[in-house]
DNA sequence: ACCTGAACACCGTTCAAGT
DNA sequence: ACCTGAACACCGTTCAAGT
């Protein structure tokens, strides 16, 4: 059975959605291709590269939204896609965060969220900026939400306990978490985002589409 | 020199300044403290437990905003002094969001930024989700903050010259992210969140303050 | 060109034994 | 109570040597 930088990796997203971030090992993932650690290198650079391979997979899901969508919608399906791109693959927002690289699939999320940030309206100079703010967003609550999926519910529960004992706020904070499930939560921060968005370009028009 | 969780976590913190997330390991802490590394296990149940506790000690830095703020002013506030908590050491960020702790700092972190948003009139059963989606706006944003202090130059010179073949938007939005200073983007990408807020608010009022 | 085999320099964690 | 000393079961990476 030959090797190769496709074969390699599929593998290691199947070794990522069985056992986590943590447990994918290089040596672990020789052993499941039957093949020594060392001929991994003939193939990626090191680990790093690998990962940054398998981020740039991920990032290859999100679906290009429909041309005619107006401009909120588009950034909403974008969010939302960007979210599922994510959360296809077990701690792939932690995978993604990971990793800075500049290949085709993850440069053209940026240019996607930016151009739709464009046409909401606001100014060139301040597109990518609010762009970024947004993958912020999603990145952060996809990391926390598949961070929930790996905890135990004990452990959740005993984080509650220990809630209780400090103010009001916090423990109605967890259990909203626990509570309101993780699309309401996603799309109601998503939403409060473009309302901000909207009112910035009613502000300064920058007419577009 | 006797050992205690004290000196154990500011030595921690100082290696953390000095090598990085990467580097802080058992057994260069156990050396810098001139002990041996199973001595740290006495004192702290593993490397988890450590890193919690560190994260905990650098959230115990966010300053309580003055009580007579006005509620877009003491958002600002939260949100600009929990950026610098994670700041106040390298990879502070990404420490923070690879813990997730109940322990006093944390939880009254969330209950800060949860009554903030709560004195904007955002309804009791949206405030936490709005106030955890601010968190992870901030701690996305520093954590790409900080991603990029520990890029060379260089290497950020040659994904630039990777992007200039992709597409107009992505260029552009890498190289914002080169020139605006990381201080502007932080509150230009805040500003819009709490414009989204403050609309959400005045379309069902829940008045406070 | 592509992989084996073996080594190098590390890790986190455990635990009897010492003091 | 608090730490040593040593071991266990791992890591990522390199590289001569084989085919």
């Amino acid at each position: 059975m030959r090797l190769s930088r496709a074969k390699i990796l599929s593998r290691a997203l199947e070794l990522l959605d069985e056992q986590g971030l943590e447990a994918l090992t290089m040596r672990k993932l020789a052993t499941a291709l039957g093949v020594h650690v060392g001929g991994l290198y003939w193939h990626f650079d090191g680990k790093q590269a690998l990962l940054d391979s398998m981020a740039e997979d991920i990032l290859g899901l999100l679906a290009p939204p429909g041309p005619d969508l107006e401009w909120r919608e588009r950034l909403t399906a974008l969010a939302g896609s960007l979210r599922q791109a994510l959360r296809s693959r077990r701690d792939g927002a932690r995978l993604v965060a990971g990793t800075f690289v500049a290949q085709p699939n993850t440069l053209s999320t940026g240019s996607a969220l930016t151009s739709a940030v464009l046409n909401a309206g606001i100014a060139p100079e301040r597109a990518s900026t609010l762009a970024f703010a947004l993958f912020y967003y999603v990145l952060g609550h996809t990391i926390e939400e598949q961070a929930r999926d790996s905890q135990s519910s004990e452990s959740f529960e005993a984080l509650l306990v220990q809630a209780e004992g400090a103010s009001e706020e916090a423990e109605a904070s967890l259990r909203s978490m626990y509570e309101v499930d993780a699309d309401q939560r996603f799309f109601t921060g998503l939403d409060v985002f473009l309302d901000g968005l909207s009112l910035e370009a009613s502000k300064s028009p920058h007419p577009r589409a």
